[in-house]
DNA sequence: AGGCTTCGTCACCCAATCGTAACGCGTTCG
DNA sequence: CGAACGCGTTACGATTGGGTGACGAAGCCT
């Protein structure tokens, strides 16, 4: 599966060329030509990498930087800042607010690929095995047992948070009660179906206003939607 | 206690622009002018980060990072690479061979600080995390073999240091009865899983106060939490 | 050998959690 | 249009999981 990145620039020219020899690269590459293109872009595709210019009209890059490191969903996505100006201060702050790296414009594309290259190299690793799950403002971290909603914990009991993790990790997709019943009480269960219900309730209960991702799907089952 | 840092160049004016500004920013610095007398201090120092000069007599940087990259002791000390030509190939030579980062002269201390300080806050949690761990008032001293809470040394025998030790590696993560019981009684123990719960308990009774560190997941497992 | 520490196991107890039954409401279908 | 059905909701008894105290065995030191 081809990496995505993100390349933020209103100068088409600029983002041609970026875009260019990304793809040739063999990234899947998307554009956005101002910040709350770029925001929004970033937001629903999670893309593993985002080449930012800082020169934009209304939100410059800084501003983006900011702002995407402030939502969970973005958070961990490195940015690599291009700046025209060589002046330093640019740098310096481009690197504070959480840049990963910055290139000063004119850049040649081979350097960018090396930048990119190495970003994603450093990064690729941590993706661990879907240990952690997120949808939107709904965190799930397996290893540390623990759901977020809006970075605020959640406090839930072993079998609600196995409920949770099943039916998060199989999002989209509806699951029967029966499925259910073998993947978070272990087949074997002679239990009644029913309680898969009343567990429903209380997770919907608890995980409050996140309980729009649960969805009843009548005569089915449930399903977990983005 | 400071890092240190190994600045490699043969012209003394940069090496001591830098060892100046290194030493401003609260660095411990040393200095090489050629390859054999950096790998010997890189060996016997074990710096926390190489600044390594490209153009060198004799041995130039790229032999002297590839030796420090086969030799396991100095295998995983970043390296920031500088070079005076901008030709691009000594930057994919340089990043290629391991490097962690590089600059190409002329470049400002201020530049260098920063490229300096971002590799270092990338590196330093990871070598803490192997001799000494701190969680507020609570620090476990692996090699020495002790905990304090507030500066006050906390009495414990082996295995429940090593409990102890092995839920703060794992920060955050819950570990189950069973997962302890293989990392802290080496696998092969045919042991009660209770026995863990018994552990437990004379733990938090002898670290006092810090046992607001370590959680009980019921239905799961313990985790200590920071 | 004797006293001390450390360790693993057991038994007891309480609270959190779980499974089930019962009730009610909206939807579906004959 | 009404009965059957499916699901949400509430309530409650049963179970489980983990904290706690106690005890014997093994190791360690003097």
């Amino acid at each position: 599966m081809k990496q995505r990145i993100l390349v933020v620039d209103d100068e088409p020219e600029a983002v041609e060329l970026v875009e260019f020899n990304l793809r040739q690269a063999g990234y899947a590459v998307s554009t956005a030509a101002d910040g709350a293109e770029a925001l929004k872009k970033a937001r629903s595709q999670t893309p593993d990498l985002i080449v930012l210019d800082v020169m934009l009209p209304e939100m410059d890059g800084f501003e983006i930087c900011k702002t995407l490191r402030l939502d969970a969903a973005t958070a961990n996505v490195p940015i690599i800042m291009l700046t025209a100006k060589a002046a330093e201060i640019d740098r310096v702050l481009g690197l504070e607010l959480g840049a990963d790296d910055y290139l000063t414009k004119p850049f040649s594309p081979r350097e960018l690929l090396l930048r990119v290259k190495k970003i994603l190299a450093r990064s690729a690793p941590q993706e661990k095995a879907k240990e952690q799950l997120r949808f939107g403002d709904l965190m799930i971290d397996l290893p540390r047992h623990i759901a977020t909603w809006k970075n605020k914990p959640i406090e839930l009991t072993a079998t609600e948070f196995k409920l949770l993790t099943i039916l998060a990790q199989r999002a989209g997709r509806v699951q029967s009660r029966d499925q259910l019943l073998r993947d978070v009480w272990e087949y074997d269960s002679v239990i009644d179906t029913r309680t898969v219900d009343t567990h429903m309730r209380r997770l919907r209960e608890k995980i409050g206003a996140a309980a729009k991702h649960l969805d009843t799907v009548r005569g089915v089952g449930y399903r977990f939607v983005e």
